[in-house]
DNA sequence: TTTAATTAAAAAATCGATTTAGCAATATAA
DNA sequence: TTATATTGCTAAATCGATTTTTTAATTAAA
């Protein structure tokens, strides 16, 4: 690493003055600690012609702000979420922000490693998108009062903020819409994992079906399986079950591995199985037959995150009622569930 | 922020031995700093149990080392450079070391920001994907022997390492492929911009038709604009240039986008229009008719990459000779240039 | 027996900032 | 004229580590 050439103290000697001073005016304290104007003048000519920048680590030692924001996703290269970390990249430098990634995998010690590695680093706020049972190791954050904000689904029992969309309903009419258009025989496939996000949906869905007196067929893929098994797995689900006419998919990759698999199985949509699906991507919208989507709005909700955790940052009373932020996500009717 | 519990000094009191031996200890130079094993046992045994960890801003500011890497790419949200991401994220947390990231836009100005905020933060290495003419931004940090590897592309006058694909083969591969498969009016669809990927893509291109006696048709989108943009772009060159029978896109982006303006245009593929594109995904795999691709070894780029960086880190010799590392792309052959 | 070398640990300096407490010098009030 | 405020600035403490320099107590060598 290259050596700082200039030092607040280096600036101190070089004028003649003390540090203090020196610190003063830069921080704008000039006129609360009555530094006289020709003096202010002087420092701040000189450390702009030598290009003074404070030095962060020595700043956050004292200031015990690190101006670093941890945000923790369950997979970077996921395109939610990394259209996700890009909005909120944009407002955090905004704000003066760094932030330093991660991608949990779903995998709760790993979230509880990068937890503490956040933690010890001491950064300003946390973004996180929890893993199943991770309430038990953010508590202690919540609980001494750390800004943190979850995204993209929530922890029952933990009174924190959280952004997130309307799951439960955003299912109920995706699922309205293949029955209005005619399917009966609608599966919702999910993942095997108790990530609220997709308990919610699952819970829309079978409510819908319900309303409708229609039997509710979930079906399940194993999480931690590569995108070839889970094409594979999906490839079973679709030839154990030939009466499905129609699928909801809980997600965007359950989506995408959901139309190779119905591709090898040279199935046609939406003739012989109508098909919705969480999220919405270039796939689905250029895709023939394009795939009806239910989309989530990812600027608004990163936008919404990370204003919500600056504020809390800017806010340091304790004053912050915890709430969830629930967003509304657009259903696209495209080919795919036209019957 | 919570205030960290335990220092160095609170142990040394809790002891009643001075901080220098528990930093040591910490450190691991008890043997070479003659530490009786017995308070070593005493000093790892209390550390363990108070869960002490050490202020790592009052480590950087002593030792000069921050344990953060600078990542800087074109845009986050583009799905080459979040695998790129994921990728080298794993390696980075397996080494010890955490990673900020940031999106250019390939804004040589926001670029120039983000490369004075990874030096005023003093990061221990920097991967980055330069815009054109960063070279006199990036000069100092070569000068002063910084840890820096580029990565997709790379800057002819300065002695850097640098990791990319050999674009002019692949493009010139990608060329001859369609060329082979009975396609003459090949058009290069490239954007208005000197990176030196693209460029040295065109090159590839232009040369594998004259080495085959046939008019290099280079079409350029402009970079700045939005998607749909973009797609009004593509609509119409094919508009205005209907001898096209064939398509080289040079990125990810364009050949989206240029799917779309192809469907939008109701031109069926690979009938009215052969089609290859730069880089993989889902779509160009799933879509009918697939679309051949000029694939990225993305793995093996992210590893080189980062491997390439922690062995900058770790040998503070000079002895590094800067040299390019190119990988190799892979042709996947699919519907879309079969005529 | 005195001197030198070794062992074991601690004191103090340092990294580069922020911040509290305080000190002269001048101006104002009593 | 003396006491009190105000002005303009600085010394020193502090954050939490690392590292150089010292010190004190033994042990070995002369």
């Amino acid at each position: 690493m290259k050596k700082q050439k200039f030092s607040i103290k280096d600036i101190a000697t070089s004028l003649n003055i003390s540090k203090t001073t020196v610190s003063f005016i830069l921080n704008g304290k000039a006129k609360e600690k009555r530094i006289s104007q020709p003096l202010v003048d002087k420092v701040l000519k000189f450390v702009e012609e030598v290009g003074y920048t404070p030095n962060q680590f020595a700043q956050s030692l004292r200031t015990g702000k690190t101006k670093i924001l941890g945000l923790m996703v369950e997979d970077i290269s996921n395109p939610f979420f990394a259209q996700i970390a890009r909005n909120i990249e944009d407002r955090a430098y905004e704000a003066g922000y760094k932030i330093i990634y991660c991608s949990t995998e779903n995998d709760k010690e790993k979230s509880k490693e990068f937890l503490q590695m956040f933690q010890r680093l001491g950064v300003d706020g946390y973004i996180i998108t929890p893993t199943p049972e991770l309430e038990e190791d953010i508590r202690p954050l919540v609980d001494s009062k750390a800004n943190l904000i979850l995204l993209d689904r929530n922890l029952n029992s933990l009174e924190t903020d959280y952004v997130m969309v309307n799951n439960a309903e955003s299912a109920y009419e995706g699922t309205k819409h293949l029955i209005r258009n005619g399917f009966r025989k609608i599966s919702f496939i999910t993942i095997s994992s108790n990530q609220t996000q997709m308990t919610e949906r699952k819970r829309g869905y079978e409510e819908a079906m319900n309303d409708h007196a229609l039997q509710p067929l979930v079906h399940e893929v194993s999480f931690k399986k590569n995108y070839t098994d889970s094409v594979a797995e999906l490839k079973a689900i679709l030839n154990t079950a030939p009466e499905i006419d129609a699928i909801l998919f809980g997600a965007n990759y359950l989506g995408v591995a959901g139309l190779e698999a119905i591709s090898e199985l040279n199935m046609k949509i939406p003739e012989d199985l109508g098909v919705v699906s969480f999220d919405d991507n270039d796939l689905f919208r250029i895709n023939k037959p394009s795939i009806t989507a239910i989309a989530q709005p990812i600027e608004q909700i990163s936008e919404t995150a990370i204003n919500r955790l600056i504020d809390q940052i800017n806010s340091d009373q304790q004053d912050k009622n915890k709430n969830g932020l629930f967003l509304s996500t657009t259903l696209i009717p495209r080919e795919s569930s036209q019957k």
